[in-house]
RNA sequence: GCCGCUAUCGUCUAUCGGUUAGGACAUCAGGUUCUCAUCCUGGUAGGCGGGGUUCGACUCCCCGUAGCGGCACCA
């Protein structure tokens, strides 16, 4: 393919482009994510430029606080950015409302070009327009009144002060081509185009000249954006024409839709801040895996069965022509899965590191967009249990390895730890009736059997090391001559020695704590039992 | 209303004119197992409708339908 770009050997660009309002979700995740992806690939660059031109929206707040919680959850979640108003680097300032003047003067060169015009219209005019428009079943569309003001005229109304914006000249002849990488060629009729404000009344640029004008300055080689932009990129098309600047690659890429498929992802549905995520136990590996199979799939040579894939190996695999042009749904059961396979493939040692990593530097961390946003309920409880159990996890961490051992394939997410380990570091329960398997059993007939069985294992526990085979035996054995289902009796020890019904396998968790505290929970367990 | 994009199991997807339409999640049935989970085996389930083009269409074209997006001095 002969692209207008000759030289390959060029650095590609790419770049982020959210206002500093803009929450990180999985949605926004999967949005910048194949940016950074693709910079990683080429050895690129990977921009973050604040687009922060709507005065409204900055009337509100304290945007550089917004700025630096966006960016500080990119990079905890692994996306990070070589250039950005927190980096700086050579092309900057990285922020739009620092760069008014800029605009300004390509405003103008538009307009000494005659690529665009003065427009004295005011909101009330263009609302009443619009009006008519829908009354008349008609495209509302600015009806380019303006645009015939002599340009002398016009010169002279806004010299004496009066309020105009800048309008795009768009053709009102023919058509315009443009080359997107996932939808190939795209025609519009120019007569279907709108003369686009590019310059407002206030004197900020719209997104749409603000853009155009910064990915050029910045050398942005590849616009990767949602497919919203979809139907202005034609506009955008003619701004580089009118300015005579090279096009970069541009890519629409569909976004992540609620589970019902209806609308964007909305916060109901999983679509909450990614640190609030990552404090559930959601690896950044998890998360990124999960965000780039929205709507992507690798290659089929070299797909994995299981679409389980590390962040090397999606940085390696990932290309934008694999990239569907649909929208995709979130789909929680995936992301649990996908999770839980990248638990699964720590090493013991890593997992162990990884959930002190959690526990210090995600759940206790304090977040600038906890600031912000503030901590949800469940925040709030779980960092208690982590305040709790961090300390008593890190004084024994031989123990602490072998606990996490037996929970490691057991766990969707991070967040159930501290309460399935609780057992390992509490000194009571507080039993209550659903923590036993009372169908078969009276309470009585429990409390009686685990006084007996607890006598044998005694024999075997305080001789020394117990191998599984004396362990089954004496379990199973007593089962039998008591004429009971060897489960009904695994579960009656496995309630009282680690409090709940579903539990690691036994032999191996008493053997962690100890016979001496085991004995313990039994001996408890036999008296609430005889209550 | 107008303009545009899209359309494969319930969900995410593979397929780039010739396949028994493949995989993953979910689900169901087994196996392993002291429970739960992991792990393993297997099953159910799909080309929106209608026309073309072609020896042959999920694949290309047209129409319809549906979904999504856009139609701001928001991004």
């Amino acid at each position: 393919m002969s692209s207008v770009r000759s030289d390959m050997n060029k650095e590609i660009r790419l770049r982020a482009a959210p206002s500093p309002t803009g929450k990180v979700h999985i949605g926004t995740v999967r949005a910048y994510l194949p940016n950074f992806l693709l910079a990683r690939k080429s050895g690129g660059k990977n921009i973050l430029r604040v687009e922060d031109t709507d005065s409204k929206r900055n009337a509100f707040g304290d945007s550089q606080l917004g700025v630096h919680a966006m960016i500080e959850a990119y990079e905890a979640v692994g996306i990070v950015f070589d250039e950005g108003p927190h980096v700086g680097g050579d092309y900057g300032p990285y922020v739009q409302s620092e760069r008014l003047d800029i605009y300004k003067k390509y405003a103008d060169e538009l307009i000494n070009n005659g690529h665009a015009y003065y427009c004295f219209c005011s909101s009330e005019r263009l609302a009443e327009l619009r009006e008519n428009q829908k009354a008349l079943k008609q495209r509302p569309m600015y009806d380019r009144l303006c645009r015939s003001i002599k340009p002398e005229e016009a010169k002279k109304r806004v010299a004496s002060g009066e309020a105009h914006v800048i309008r795009m000249k768009f053709p009102t002849e023919g058509e315009t081509v443009c080359h997107e990488v996932l939808f190939g060629e795209i025609r519009v009729k120019n007569q279907d185009i709108d003369d686009q404000v590019l310059l407002k009344q206030n004197g900020w640029p719209t997104y749409h000249l603000a853009s155009v004008v910064d990915d050029h300055l910045m050398r942005i080689t590849t616009v990767i954006r949602g497919d919203d932009w979809l139907p202005s990129y034609p506009k955008h098309v003619k701004l580089y024409e009118f300015f005579g600047w090279e096009i970069p690659e541009f890519a629409h890429l569909p976004m992540i839709l609620n589970p019902d498929g209806h609308k964007k992802l909305s916060k109901r549905y999983g679509a909450n801040s990614i640190i609030a995520k990552m404090r559930e136990g959601y690896l950044k590996e998890g998360i990124l895996n999960y965000a780039i199979l929205c709507g992507w799939a690798p290659d089929a040579k070299v797909a994995h069965q299981d679409e389980i894939y590390s962040i090397d190996e999606i940085i390696e695999l990932f290309d934008l022509a694999h990239m569907n042009k649909t929208a995709a749904r979130y789909d929680q059961n995936k992301f649990d899965y996908i999770n839980g396979k990248h638990i699964r493939r720590f090493t013991p040692e890593q997992f162990a590191d990884r959930v002190l990593d959690w526990a210090e530097n995600i759940v206790l961390k304090h977040f600038k967009v906890d600031v912000i946003s503030g901590l949800e309920d469940w925040e709030i409880s779980l960092q208690a249990e982590v305040k709790k159990y961090l300390p008593l996890w890190k004084a024994d961490i031989t123990k602490f390895n072998k606990c996490l051992a037996l929970e490691q394939e057991r766990v969707v997410k991070l967040s159930e730890l501290p309460a399935s380990l609780a057992y390992f570091y509490i000194d009571e329960f507080n039993y209550s009736d659903s923590d036993w398997n009372m169908k078969n059993r009276s309470k009585s007939e429990l409390a009686a059997a685990l006084k007996e069985v607890f006598d044998r294992l005694s024999v075997i526990f305080e001789k020394g090391s117990v191998t599984h085979e004396e362990w089954e035996k004496v379990v199973r054995g007593y089962a039998e001559e008591l004429d009971w289902k060897a489960g009904d009796l695994f579960l009656a020890v496995r309630s009282a020695v680690t409090g709940r019904l579903q539990s690691p396998p036994l032999l191996e968790s008493i053997e962690i704590m100890g016979w001496h505290k085991a004995r313990i929970f039994i001996e408890k367990a036999i008296t609430w039992l005889s209550k």
